[in-house]
DNA sequence: TATTATTGTAATTTATATTTTTACAAATAT
DNA sequence: ATATTTGTAAAAATATAAATTACAATAATA
């Protein structure tokens, strides 16, 4: 399929909300213009963000949208389990032969040890907050504008 | 797209391997009855897995697959590096707005957390072997056969 | 209050990743 | 020699995500 980056594209409306905030006027178009998916996208995934607590938005003229909480307070797993629900991270084969040894029991027990390794990968998401992302893009920022190259 | 299970199908395809080895021709048509999938996509994935070191396998009439080392020394990392190579766990769009202070600096900014997660993943495959996996589902097969449900 | 800008959401279309199917030359056992 | 099977490529089918189109509902403002 497709490749999909709504959790990439979610972090990145959440940082450019909170950086632009006050600054320029906050419309899905706008925020589609640096994202560069459609507004209709982005509309989506402000939308699931907003069910998820994350984020405070408001319809019509003037659109004011702004964080749920400060941005310390929002893990990349927040935003990760917002967008992506119980999505697994590692695909398993439901459809094999149940007849047999292998294929009779391989599901449960690649959801074990799958599960492991996604509770890993989970936890080192909890233990980054949306500011500590935004403070990285800022830095990279600034360097970029020093002529810094790395 | 389509879901890939190409790493759940690996690892099926080497354990049943292992499991059947000796006791019935070991065909791509007969593991692809197992895995259900097509005996190309079988064919494919051993040879990709023979690439990688992992499997021995023989052309024409009456093959005969085996593991290319003891099922301990093969861990789920190295199927899964042979088979998903260089493909990330988590997706970064590389398509935003160079411009824009987020667009042009997101990248490079999820690369490094999301390589952190990642890696906390991979180490945990690294740590199951295909003989951990081969030995669970003969456990939960032999529970099945005593009528315990889990 | 009428107008304008924008959201929120659904339906359709398009794009693209993956698997399946088809095909066949090459390898090997009998 | 013949039959079986691999290894691999090309084309078709399938599945999922994003883009597009459409429009009613909402809210600012002239």
């Amino acid at each position: 399929m497709k490749v999909s980056t709504r959790f990439s594209d979610a972090i990145h409306i959440l940082a450019f909300i909170n950086i632009y905030h006050g600054k320029i006027p906050l419309t899905s178009d706008n925020i589609a213009g640096s994202v560069e998916l459609s507004s209709v996208m982005v509309r989506k995934l402000m939308s699931t963000l907003k069910k998820a607590g994350l984020l405070e938005t408001k319809s019509g003229a003037s659109p004011d949208p702004r964080l749920a909480k400060p941005a310390e307070d929002i893990s990349l797993l927040d935003i990760y389990l917002a967008v992506e629900k119980d999505k697994p991270l590692f695909e398993i084969d439901y459809d094999t032969n149940p007849q047999c040894i292998v294929g009779g029991n391989i599901q449960k027990t690649l959801e074990y040890y799958y599960q492991e390794a996604e509770n890993a990968a989970l936890a080192k998401l909890n233990h980054v907050s949306l500011a500590d992302v935004i403070e990285t893009i800022l830095v990279k920022q600034k360097q970029k504008e020093a002529g810094i190259q790395k």
